[in-house]
DNA sequence: GAAGATTCTTGCCAAATGGCAACTAATCGC
DNA sequence: GCGATTAGTTGCCATTTGGCAAGAATCTTC
């Protein structure tokens, strides 16, 4: 595992990449992050709290899911090294978080609460731009998520997530991974069989 | 149709319920705000060009589409009254939209340019807190829908629509909506032949 | 108000996906 | 290493949705 000043460093290089700003700035901002460090099935956030860490993912891989009325969970997002992972509404609206934020492996991070990440916003005020990128970032993604869901099959979806993210396929069950996709684990199944048939 | 007055006024209204500032803050702001006025069909975005205007709409309906490969196009939101549109992803990457917006109806708002805007988050910081809570709105929305999107049927989905967004079927034609929900317009006109029947 | 365009509906059939249950394969805990 | 649990696959059939084309209804436009 990294040391806590490699993890700050590569918080440094995530940041100015996002927004470039003053190399001292950034590394002011990453002083203020303490470590985290989550066994396999640890959760970082659990429905019902609010979400309070502001976390970057060091090493290992998470998933966000949410409980569908008939029980079965549904996974919402995948996330791995160099992301920023927390639950933006329960977050930033301080309401309870209808979503859950597990460990797929053991995890390492540097984390910020709410309170802190507020408080750097205000005394460097430049840095609320890269919490913005992060915001835009994600928003993007969610855009073009929600795009090929609704116009793509399942079959080009699964392949797509297969080439943008084929780490996930290391570390999260098929279950896990149909969800995402929005289809069930039978489905996915055939849908692997009939590709690997081509 | 309202003065620009009582539109800077929705909007002040609009700002401070967003996020609570200063009365006098939010009339600076509003007052920099230009109107908007657009005929049915108009469009406040292209595709290929760069999402340059912050508009915050006072009368009339609006929707974003995307062209899908085979040529059709896919309604990706609706925008009505007391709403800001702009298409995130290029208006603050600075890329050319892959998305259109266009006027279901006519439509009033007034707007502010992308440099304006900064402009003002750079003189008044606590105004991006404003910018923020826009986001997360969206953020959220999106989240949500994506997530019925993929858990419930088209059927649940449409319902769900017509009691959250009744406007919209006064101003988009049918299969419109029937892209929004990913559907064809064949199965939206299956899908109300069956809830009529009930 | 008539011609033309657009929107909406319907019939027919095909394709995609789901539900359930049984079965097999892999993994975990001790 | 072994029993128990979890994950993944498959068969069978039902349901949902799509594709296409024709027809009906609605709306523009002159």
């Amino acid at each position: 595992m990294n040391s806590l000043s490699q993890e700050r460093s590569e918080l440094v290089d995530f940041i100015t990449k996002a927004y470039p700003m003053p190399l001292k700035m950034a590394s002011d901002v990453a002083e203020r992050f303490y470590p985290v460090r989550l066994g396999k099935g640890d959760f970082l956030l659990k429905e019902g709290s609010i979400s309070n860490e502001y976390l970057f993912l060091t090493e290992g891989y998470m998933r966000s899911f949410a409980m569908n009325p008939d029980g079965n969970d549904i996974t919402t997002g995948f996330h791995g090294p160099q992301q920023v992972v927390f639950e933006i509404t329960s977050f930033f609206h301080r309401i309870p978080s209808r979503e859950n934020i597990q460990a797929l492996t053991p995890c390492a991070g540097i984390a910020i609460t709410y309170s802190t990440l507020n408080e750097l916003f205000h005394t460097l005020p430049e840095f609320r731009e890269f919490g913005r990128s992060i915001l835009v970032r994600g928003f993007s993604n969610l855009k073009s998520r929600m795009l090929s869901t609704i116009t793509e099959t399942a079959e080009a979806r699964y392949l797509q997530l297969l080439q943008t993210n084929p780490d996930i396929f290391q570390h999260a069950p098929l279950r896990t991974i149909a969800s995402y996709l929005g289809i069930t684990d039978t489905s996915l199944s055939r849908i692997r069989k009939e590709i690997a048939g081509k």
